[in-house]
DNA sequence: GTAGCAGTCGTACTAAGTACGAAACCTGCG
DNA sequence: CGCAGGTTTCGTACTTAGTACGACTGCTAC
């Protein structure tokens, strides 16, 4: 019954010792895999093999945590390189902040709520107007730009997370409960456009992120002085 | 010490029977006041001046609450008209939604974790639709507007709630602070814009709405069939 | 080896969601 | 007027989660 010195963990996964680093990443996985509701300081502990109140020493309480989180998911975006043609870089930095942010859904619902950005947030925000600036951009329109491609990823992100499906044909799996349930007629044009579009064969609601970057990428090119 | 009968409340505000209105009118304001972390099913009870699981009568759960909480913010929203110009109606409704949005800017966090419209919800979005399909929109040109607007509005409400200011002057008191903390030049664009642009007087982030939706709009129109 | 410190954890308190079933209340009917 | 049956309210209590406090452990430098 009793363990022998030389074997160490009973029954959870990676011992050792713990790390800020380790923290967060386990953290991100239990996000990832099971939403914000999942991780918690306990469930934390558990995955990392640990018991809840190790978790203390290496973040001050759930509220830096989540804050922490938030900034490694921005880490995660590649950001635009100032010295770029500024619309390649801003489109592909807009494409890559969209893919990190339908893999890390549950970040977009934290942004609400936490107002003290991080290194690497702040660091991709400079970058980002660093672009704009140094492509002759006025401080104006760099302002008006960065407020409308950051509203536009975040938003499209946030549709994508609330969208009840996932990938090209699941679309049908859940859509039709919903058709069902808009009765009698209640709302036709959204059944037209679920019979004629959506539904379509081929179509997929995430090719709509393209047309949106780009109509916006044309406008401001044209606005720029 | 006793009460007389006379008299009923003791020390909660309205008394009375509940009902399912007068519960998500509460919350509402909870969620208003203090943000959805002050909403509980105990300190909604309270400001309806009774206990915890009276609640339970007229929401299954918080989940519920929370969705019905969506659905009525989505209900505050001036939909388009289907019958007018499409131009006017959608920018009125997307002002409408942005303006509903900064009100209520919690209930833009639960959007991520919520799959299930209410029917507000759905009748909103029929509305853009048909307003859109009936102003010669093609469906995929339908389709694109759609998501563009919705992300935009959404994506702007989102940067808005978590933006660390309120108002037109209110920038300064915030932004300072954080350019102390920028230390040593680490972000070099981000000072030049604060101090070339953000700070300067009469600078106020929530005009930059206007400016994207403008923009979008126009994008929109010209690639009209 | 041992003082000292960083890291780990046992215990326990608090807040919050909610299951269960009883009490209170109201209504229509005899 | 009184009572049966449904409706509403709530008392109690269990569960999960965050985390304060201080003790224990084990490594490192002397």
């Amino acid at each position: 019954m009793t363990e022998s010195p030389s074997s160490s963990a009973p029954a959870a996964p990676t011992r050792k010792r713990l790390t800020r680093e380790r923290v967060l990443n386990a953290a991100l996985d239990i996000a990832d895999r099971g939403g914000l509701q999942r991780l918690t300081i306990r469930s934390l502990a558990s995955e990392l093999g640990a018991r809840p109140m190790s978790v203390y020493h290496y973040v001050s309480g759930k509220d830096e945590l989540l804050d922490a989180l938030v900034d490694a998911v921005f880490d995660a975006i590649d950001s635009p390189d100032p010295d770029g043609d500024w619309r390649e870089e801003i489109r592909r930095s807009a494409h890559s902040a969209r893919a990190v942010l339908r893999k890390h859904s549950w970040a977009i619902g934290l942004l609400e709520s936490r107002t003290s950005p991080g290194p690497a947030t702040l660091r991709h925000h400079d970058r980002v107007l660093a672009c704009l600036l140094r492509s002759g951009f006025s401080a104006e329109l760099t302002a008006h730009a960065y407020a409308l491609v950051d509203s536009y990823v975040y938003g499209f992100a946030l549709q994508e997370a609330s969208l009840p499906f996932e990938g090209p044909d699941a679309v049908g799996g859940v859509a039709e409960p919903i058709l069902e349930r808009m009765g009698a007629g209640e709302y036709p044009a959204m059944v037209e456009m679920a019979t004629n579009h959506y539904l379509q064969p081929g179509y997929d609601w995430a090719d709509e992120f393209g047309f949106g970057l780009d109509l916006i990428l044309d406008g401001l090119e044209q606005r720029r002085g």
